[in-house]
DNA sequence: GTGAAAGCGCTAACAT
DNA sequence: ATGTTAGCGCTTTCAC
């Protein structure tokens, strides 16, 4: 079984000619006669050559390979109850992360803007120093080109490693901590301006809202378009929850609403997760959805389809800001591309029966 | 900036020894004089070196990098409103995939398991038969030592296809198209055991159950031990609606059985999503849960804590297996293993409130 | 249009 | 215990 692979040494010589000619062949590269292209074809198809992809990589400094990272921090809350010991705060953390299915939606982009290139992402969890560490040592070492970074905390240094390193890489969302690097982004306060103009219209005159996490810029500036855009409507006071993007967070954020205002007629609540979990606890203390409180979700993810009910909420492209984030990547690899970049996307609303 | 990375040679050349010394030192093999060990990590420090990856795995033979596969189709719902054109199909596998809550643990298992070896898993999705020819390309040329996959139809091709191409892989799940490959799996049919016992216990006599696909061994199994542990146990006819994992599959099912019975007292949903869609349905029925109509679902996906009422479930150790895959993997491509191997694990059930 | 030859950076067998 | 040396399989000048 340690039959030994064919190299490209063995298609020459089985199709007589040299091995630059079967690597001119197999790279494309023009100025190769017809006739001999087809040799070599068949020459690589009777000997089932593949190309070794390491020693290839030796030679051109590429991996076609990128690393997709989620930044962010293995203790935030205790919900484990896993295997083993230390592996757990990790386990946690990426079940964690793929609980909201707005990662699935950016899985999904990369992995669809990638594959025409034949590449595919290498997952990491920067979940911790050493896991920061080690990724940037993975990309030192060539395993992968470049990096794409989604982070979920406000403190990730990250972006500021992977700068310092000079390795390329694109953020998911301007970084809490600024660092140099190209990163795609929503109009947030847009977005909640929609969200704020849509209860009104319908008639909402006591809205509330469930806010993302304070110290990132995505939670700030969704509750600061909401509050601009109810206040130059007349409502200059909001009362807010904050929530960590979470449903159980959501829900406990909407409880404490609750019991400070219990005549609310609408919610924006800045993730669809959040509003999941909000409406649930309206609807368990007897209030209906829409009918009594009216509730605006944020991102349209399957969350916001698998709700009860179906939630109107503020659509974020997110496989499209994906996309331009290996688009953006694949720029900086190929030098293409030098400073900094960043490409913001404009949100939609998307009304279904929540609101 | 295209200052040349340093190289063994560099740090050799600053430490005063050989690369070989260098590289001894580097990959901790013993038999090298302490003093110098220490001599060659400062100049190590100094140059800053990295191991160059590529130059590694072509004289080793191994990437250190194994491929996470998930197998499926593409062409199941067509719930897309994606970005470009060909590209949805894929968007929509992937987004799918990640919207039950059980990736997020295979996902969470495999890093876990992989991150002590300072290993990372490359994220392919076999969506379709060029996916597939993809992926056995990709083993072929040496990118991955091996692929781990969890496979989500019957039909799928890529198990006999990776034991014909005599590429290390190790499977979640006894495939439905039987392979000469190891794998893991669970005692379904003690799970479905465990529910049905768990529900009589509690008193439910008019039973029914929303089954998994019926074409894939999960699906049957868990029907067929939920079926023989109610007839041992005096209901020899149990109400089946078949789903197909999904959220909306689990409610529509329920719906279909609701339609045809009325009277229902207990449900047995073969995961925990179809589960969740369960009580949804009841619930808007008008039916309280557990009160009047008892629901065990499957799994213990995160979705099991997030539904309402928290769903008492039968818990797959989804973690323990995935470790468990890297091990068996790990194992095929030392060639400490050969033959295939099958590992099962035991399930068990954890109450909540749901049943 | 095609071939010869020089490495890419590393490990490992062998020599010392 | 350390150094020397021969590749690993490929791309890419540079001749022809």
């Amino acid at each position: 079984m340690s039959r030994r692979l064919p190299t490209l040494e063995d298609v020459a010589r089985e199709a007589g000619v040299s091995r630059a000619t079967v690597s001119r062949v197999i790279n494309g590269i023009r100025n190769v006669d017809p006739v001999i292209q087809e040799t070599v074809r068949q020459a690589i198809e009777r000997t089932g050559y593949t190309p070794n992809s390491a020693a290839r990589s030796l030679v051109t400094r590429r991996a076609e390979t990128v690393a997709l990272v989620v930044a962010g921090t293995g203790d935030e809350t205790a919900d484990t109850q896993g295997a083993q010991g230390a592996q757990d705060t990790q386990d946690s953390f990426a079940a964690r992360v793929f609980a909201d299915p707005f990662f699935g939606r950016v899985v999904s982009g990369v992995v669809g803007a990638l594959r025409p290139r034949s590449m595919h992402p290498v997952l990491m969890f920067a979940d911790s120093e050493a896991a920061c560490e080690q990724i940037v040592a993975y990309l030192r070492q060539g395993s992968a080109d470049g990096a794409l970074v989604v982070s979920t905390h406000a403190e990730d240094k990250l972006p500021e490693r992977l700068a310092a390193a000079g390795l390329p890489a694109v953020l998911f969302a301007r970084p809490a901590l600024a660092a140099p690097l190209s990163y795609v982004d929503l109009a947030h306060q847009d977005g909640a301006r929609l969200a704020a103009e849509h209860l009104l219209a319908r008639g909402c005159r006591r809205v509330a809202t469930v806010s993302g996490p304070l110290d990132v810029p995505a939670g700030q500036e969704r509750l600061a378009g909401f509050r601009d855009a109810m206040a130059r409507h007349g409502h200059p006071y909001v009362p807010v929850a904050e929530g960590g993007f979470t449903q159980q967070s959501g829900a406990e954020a909407m409880v404490r609403l609750l019991a400070e205002h219990p005549v609310l007629d609408g919610v924006f609540a800045a993730n669809d997760l959040m509003a999941q979990g909000a409406c649930q606890v309206l609807r368990e203390s007897g209030r209906r959805v829409p009918d009594d409180v009216a509730v605006v979700g944020f991102d349209d993810s399957s969350a916001a389809r698998a709700c009860r009910p179906p939630l109107t909420t503020v659509r974020q492209p997110v496989e499209e800001m994906a996309a331009t984030m290996v688009r953006l990547l694949r720029e900086h690899i190929e030098g293409e591309r030098t400073g900094p970049t960043s490409v913001i996307f404009e949100p939609e609303l998307v009304v279904r029966e929540s609101a």
